[in-house]
DNA sequence: TTTTTGATACGAAATAATTCGTAAACATGG
DNA sequence: CCATGTTTACGAATTATTTCGTATCAAAAA
């Protein structure tokens, strides 16, 4: 049983995330450069953020040499269900398929992801 | 083709918005009594924020009368729609099956709608 | 050593979202 | 007509989030 985590991310603050999840660690620069990618803001802007999710808890940092090395505190596969439960609930009176409908309806899918989605779908009929 | 939205509803507003597409129009005092089942706040905050709706365009409103009658001007499929499409993008790195399968996998999922989604699916299959 | 570069810390401004108090308008019942 | 209750309008306080400027420190370069 781990320790709950109730604070949702913001939206900047998952970027950031999303970034610190595919690299597994990185530093505030890192982040920044590709952040600017897709983004336009200051190094400063990153770095503070970084510095309050690190006071929530969202990221750990090694800070024992000058440039500090961050990496993610909440697992990407918790937080994507967190969110995901909090959109089914309020977006699709909680119902799941509802919104797997309209999420398979709208986006154009491979063939092998619909095969991936039917091997999951007999599991969960078997039981 | 619709007059493009591009403001994304708030959480409060999709709150109100929910009971709006539900009853299809409703009274400020309606949507209040309503929200006032799950949340604590005044009436005077359920008036502002409908009123800030209306400006933005997210609600039309008959004031006709003295006491307004609002209907959502945004449609509930198309905001779901958006709202999904957003979060596969910035949480699942654009696919949609990752997203099913955590749905999926973190509800409990009736017979039912698995049966319906089956459906969906073979449907999909055959394209 | 001195200068330059790159890093953190931190305060605070700017922006967005939520909340509420108060005034004014108006209908209704006495 | 007057009091009461319900409504809208609106300003403004509060809270949350994002953004950046400036100071300071340390390492590397000159």
């Amino acid at each position: 049983m781990g320790i709950i985590k109730t604070s949702k991310p913001t939206e900047s603050e998952l970027e950031i995330l999303q970034i610190l999840w595919d690299r597994s660690s990185a530093t505030v620069r890192e982040v920044h450069e590709e952040l600017s990618k897709v983004k336009e803001s200051g190094y400063t802007t990153t770095l503070k953020l970084m510095q309050i999710m690190f006071e929530k808890g969202l990221v750990v940092r090694d800070d024992s040499s000058k440039t500090h090395i961050y990496q993610p505190n909440i697992s990407k596969d918790k937080t994507q269900k967190q969110l995901v439960g909090k959109m089914v609930t309020s977006l699709f009176g909680g119902s799941a398929s509802q919104m797997v409908m309209q999420a398979l309806g709208s986006h154009t899918t491979s063939k092998a992801e619909l095969d991936e989605i039917q091997k999951l779908l007999d599991n969960l009929k078997k039981q």
